[in-house]
DNA sequence: GTCTATAATGAGATAGAC
DNA sequence: GTCTATCTCATTATAGAC
């Protein structure tokens, strides 16, 4: 494997700039197809008439259908992952990291960029897709799990005694109520109904606190 | 709609048994199937396949590949509600319901069903397919809502004066990290390496504790 | 109800001109 | 790098014999 999948390969020349554009035009269409449909449900078709481009050039700059799924994934990841890292260290500096300061600089990031444009939710029900099918999980495991291992052993330093496997599952049910709240928000409404909506500062202070008490009583 | 995939349908005639023994192994193929590949990244074939019969029988029992995949999560979801709702009869007649117990009348009978076979492993990654993916939305609250909305009255109950968009997004959350422990427990595993695994069982209480920690947590 | 055969469509991928 | 045209294959679905 490596027609452009991996994130590190050396390349003939500089591409152009209009060169560039058009990969950014593709990736961006292919990360809002690819949530859409699924991998499966999606075509290299669909990312073209979304991108705007010929199909051939999809192929081209995508190097085939699971590199240029490899590549939507990859691409924001590492944004993701120094933006996690950052807020952690400025969570740090600002005194001794708490749970509910951990799981805030955790989740805050995603949040954030979630705030910013339509991208970051298509790539959050991308990362859900990826998350629960099999076929992706070294690409997943590959991106993501670095990160984890650092939020997890902070979360152990405020914990200390609890059992690495329960704050393992803890941390795993945390991201997987992160990923509901972005992907399955419809069913919070539908479900709370009758309440008005409090809009999306509320759901996420619920988040923290969820997870918080949760990880807690799951340490135990 | 309606080529099978609704529930009640008037029939012209009783089909014989064979015919119910073919049907029955075309539905479990195609839970089995779907699970795996989700709905796109599944083929009639591959259920054909799976059954030991030819494509044109899963057209004939299933009527075309969606009316098949409702009638895949259709028929265990009745069996799955009941289980769920004599649980928690049963918890109600043992004493005064606790959050806890509330939770594990949910959550148990899943688990339950979950060790008397891969079926229900397999349904429950076929749910949590259904859960993220907009297409099914419908199907989706058609199926789980009422159940839901019983469980979420249950635990109103017993936190008195809680909002009640609080308890829902409590009850997804709950949800999804009860359908990430089926269907991530590898990643659950990775990132508590180094810690001999402990089994299913610890796991269970694990979640009961972070679910009913993070809903109290989350409903102040 | 069950099977064989086939229709009709859409998919991923590539060749080659510009 | 970009586009047009095309190859090759797998898919859903149906027709019709038994």
């Amino acid at each position: 494997m490596n027609p452009r999948g991996q994130t590190s390969e050396k390349r003939q020349r500089a591409p152009s700039k209009r060169s560039l554009a058009t990969r950014a035009r593709i990736l961006d269409a292919a990360e809002k197809v690819f949530a859409l449909k699924g991998f499966d449900g999606a075509t290299i078709r669909d990312v073209a008439a979304e991108a705007g481009e010929a199909v051939s050039l999809v192929h081209h700059h995508g190097g085939g259908k699971v590199a240029l799924f490899r590549q939507t994934v990859a691409r924001r990841a590492d944004d993701l992952a120094a933006a996690r890292l950052a807020a952690l260290a400025e969570a740090r500096a600002a005194g001794p990291l708490s749970l509910d300061a951990t799981l805030g600089a955790f989740f805050g990031p995603y949040l954030e960029l979630a705030k910013t444009g339509p991208h970051w939710l298509a790539y959050a029900r991308l990362v859900a897709h990826a998350s629960t099918d099999p076929r992706w999980r070294e690409i997943a495991a590959e991106q993501f799990d670095p990160t984890a291992e650092v939020f997890i052993a902070e979360i152990a330093a405020t914990l200390p005694g609890a059992p690495r496997r329960a704050l393992a599952a803890g941390f795993v049910f945390s991201v997987s109520s992160m990923l509901a709240l972005l992907t399955a928000g419809w069913r919070i409404d539908a479900l709370g109904a009758g309440e008005s909506v409090e809009g999306d500062a509320a759901d996420l202070d619920r988040l923290v606190a969820f997870c918080a008490a949760g990880i807690r009583a799951a340490a135990t």
